[in-house]
DNA sequence: GATGTATTCAACTGACTGGTTGAATACGAA
DNA sequence: TTCGTATTCAACCAGTCAGTTGAATACATC
C-alpha cells in the first residue's frame, strides 16, 4: 500500500526548500520553459540549475517533454496540490479544535462563523 | 520594505522539508505538547528534538509558552497559512493560464466546469 | 563530416545539517 | 539544600548538498 507516496511527498517538500527551485516553480507557472531560459535570471551555471530541474522532476513538480535538442520544462500542479493538502490537513485539525475550545470555554458561541 | 518577509517563508519550507519535523507540526496540530512528549515517538535524542523545535520556532511555524520547568510548544498556524498561499498563487497562475490556453485551442468550450 | 548549441555526466570542494554525548541551567518537591 | 525532571548549550562527526569546471552526448545546420 502506497510504496512511495510519503516518498513523493518528501521529495516535494525538500525541493521546495531551495530558493533557486522556488523561483522555477514560480516562472514555471507562467508556461515551459528551456534549461538555458531558466537558468538565465541565476547567476550560477547552467549545470547547477539543470541539476535543480532534475530535483523537481524527481519530486515530481515538473515534467519535461523533447523538441530536437531542447528539454522544455513543464510545471506538474498536482504535486503542487498534494502540498497544499498535506499543509491544509494539519492547520485544519488545528483550527477545528480551536473553535471547539472555544466553545467550551464560552459554551453561548456554539454557533459562529 | 519586507526586511525578513522572504527569510521567514524561506525558513518555514527549509523546516518541513524535514520529515522529522512535519511529524512534530502534525502533532501539534492536535494539541500543545512538550518536548519530551513530541520526542517520545521519535528513536532520536531529546536534544535533537529539542533543536528541530528550534527550528520551527525560528521559521515561526511554533510559539513556546513556560509552565514551570516544561515549556510547551504550540503550533502557529498562520505560518503554515503563508506557505499555502505562495503555493496556491503558483498553481493557480498556472492553471488560469492552462485554461485560456484551452480556450485559444477549443473556442466553443468557454465555459467548462 | 564538421560546427554550434543545448543539455547532461563526472569528479571535486566547502558549507550546512542532523545526529551524537556530556555538561549546564531552571525549576518543583522533598 | 538536595534531588529529580525538563530543557538547552557546546563540541564533535558523518553525510548530504549546492556550487564549480571539464568532458561527453544529442541534435540541427552548414
Amino acid at each position: 500500500m502506497e510504496p512511495d507516496e510519503d516518498d513523493r511527498l518528501d521529495r516535494a517538500f525538500v525541493a521546495l526548500a531551495d530558493p533557486v527551485r522556488r523561483a522555477i516553480v514560480a516562472r514555471l507557472s507562467r508556461g515551459p520553459a528551456t534549461v538555458n531560459e531558466l537558468a538565465a535570471p541565476h547567476p550560477i551555471s547552467v549545470q547547477a540549475v539543470s541539476r535543480h530541474i532534475h530535483v523537481l522532476e524527481e519530486a515530481g513538480l515538473v515534467t519535461r517533454t523533447r523538441d530536437a535538442q531542447r528539454r522544455p520544462v513543464h510545471l506538474a500542479p498536482e504535486a503542487l496540490e498534494r502540498l497544499t493538502a498535506w499543509i491544509d490537513r494539519y492547520r485544519l485539525i488545528h483550527e477545528r479544535r480551536f473553535r471547539s475550545l472555544d466553545a467550551l470555554l464560552d459554551p453561548d458561541e456554539k454557533d459562529r462563523p
